[in-house]
DNA sequence: TTGAAAGCGCTAACAA
DNA sequence: TTGTTAGCGCTTTCAA
């Protein structure tokens, strides 16, 4: 392998020019720079991470520990990131972090021998003050996606409320005036816009807030369909269901199918996070699609240093057939 | 941060000795040794990763190059891998690679910067003979997945024809005599065992093989729909349809539910992966459990130089209300 | 069994 | 704008 040392020979010029030219700093007139980019090329050479690492103090690794709810949404996190990082020479490490007393050892370990330039964290850690402010000890640059604002680090705050408004639009120009809904973890406090938007939603149709309509959530299956079965088992049980998320929404698809009702006839049903398994399930979930590639890659150029303008985080309203007979 | 001469400092002992009691190596009497590890608590002191590189020349580094068929299965492998690594003081870099006309140059960079100590792959790409024999070059120690055994690096066999022959005898102990198969993508050498296990379990029960109860499959939805479409439209359809994995027979619901078949009633589904989609489905799927996790753990410590018996890798046959009205 | 010295490949600080 | 020098924190080699 050939080292920094054999392109400045090549070149003619010192070390120390190459790694200016590497580095990309100014001051370098460009017939030289030229000279050692093709030295570089001509000698196929790579510089050695770890010297770089020892020699300037900084790791060009972003961490990403994380905790598995979903594993769709972590890979999706993980590939956007990742060639984020990619593209600037920087490389991730993802770490799952076990939520138990040995959480902040696991991050001691990942912060104080990888040494990253910055970590990114989702929900559920990034929500968690045990976590959050463990790093912060460590004064290490940190991106928190859909994370709550009062904690350390930069949010990368995401609106779920519009877009759960133009689902309860929706299902209400679908002819529901009966709309229950399942409620976000009360843990994840950004998804709460989801919550919200259910009641603006129910406010713009001038549609009255009935309490026995919302019932509490934890994200998981069973969760979802035991406020599935307390709905429809109301005297008067709502024409659709809204979940905040997909899991919940497919525990409440199982409550359906086991009481042989017709989806969409009987009872809609919509949730929140475009998962595989949205996909997969009959009929197919209406659902939101987020952009968690792009988020991932948001993340890691903002923790690199890049301006962003995070304007265009798109969510998506992907309508399906548990809500529409003309859905897919 | 405390470096390996505050260590030597505090325990007064040369930074030699520190080393070698850090790195396990022998020909330290155990009084000093504990000395050393008594400073190492006291000073709170973490090896500088970069260091250890540069000098040892090694980078305490696996790589784990992916490309995503399945969120759930590459993390995992990915949990798995990483948590064996932590424990050994390793770290895993998962990256992922697109199957396009960068995807070596990718893997370059990755393996030229880095300079990983061991590689591990999973399908697709382990079967893929240009990135493994990319791999080759570079003299990296390569472990596979559920890979082929004629390609460069050590393989990690596993054996699907077993247990895909316990799921014949169950669908045939659930009455079943024509029994669909969809067969596995042929790019995934390993995951043949599954249609083997298809005709032994004929086989032994006697049951002729019926060439029209056998249907191409490329491990996606679309193409598990299709077959399923074929079956159905046989002249005498099969009453229960085994895919070869999980995406292929939630496809197989879906056109089983759009025909307002009874599942499993009029014909029984069974597929092979244990996704999360396969427990979300209705009715849940009747599927196979493969150790992932173990096994991405395994893969990290071949590659870390430990003995393995992998003798007992375990399948398990998940019965689920989409092959057994017992099921749950 | 322990220690001293050299050096891994690069960048920071400074000088020219 | 370019070059020189020192040194990052550890392991290797070799000597004691």
């Amino acid at each position: 392998m050939p080292t920094i040392t054999d392109v400045a020979k090549h070149a003619g010029v010192s070390m120390k020019t190459v790694s200016r030219v590497l580095n990309r700093e100014a001051h370098v007139r460009p017939a030289l720079r030229a000279r050692v980019e093709e030295s570089v090329r001509a000698l196929g050479y790579r510089p050695n991470l770890a010297a770089r690492q020892l020699a300037g103090n900084r790791s060009f690794i972003i961490a990403y520990p994380f905790n598995n709810p979903s594993a769709a949404y972590i890979t999706d996190v993980l590939m956007g990131a990742a060639r984020a990082c990619g593209e600037r020479g920087y490389h991730l490490v993802s770490e799952p972090i076990d939520l138990d007393d040995q959480a902040t050892q696991v991050l001691d370990r990942l912060i104080t021998t990888l040494r990253p330039d910055g970590i990114m964290l989702t929900p559920p850690l990034c929500d968690m003050a045990l976590i959050v402010n463990h790093i912060a000890k460590f004064d290490i640059p940190l991106v928190r996606i859909a994370g709550r604002p009062d904690l350390f680090g930069e949010s990368i705050i995401i609106d779920d409320r519009e877009v759960s408004e133009q689902m309860m639009a929706h299902l209400i120009s679908e002819g529901h005036r009966r709309i229950g809904f399942i409620t976000p973890h009360p843990d994840h406090s950004l998804a709460q816009g989801r919550y919200q938007g259910y009641l603006q939603g129910l406010k713009t149709a001038g549609i009255a807030v009935e309490a026995e309509l919302i019932r509490p959530g934890l994200f998981d299956v069973e969760s979802g369909a035991d406020a599935a079965r307390a709905l429809l088992e109301l005297r008067e049980p709502p024409t659709a269901i809204f979940a905040a998320n997909d899991d919940m929404a497919l525990g409440a698809l199982q409550v359906a199918h086991s009481r042989n009702l017709n989806i969409p006839g009987d009872i809609a049903i919509a949730g929140f996070d475009d998962s595989p398994a949205s996909r997969l399930a009959w009929p197919a979930l209406t659902t939101v699609r987020q952009p968690m590639q792009l988020l991932g890659a948001s993340a890691a150029r903002l923790l690199l240093g890049e301006e962003l303008d995070l304007d265009p985080i798109q969510y998506e309203l992907i309508i399906r057939g548990s809500t529409s007979a003309s859905g897919y």
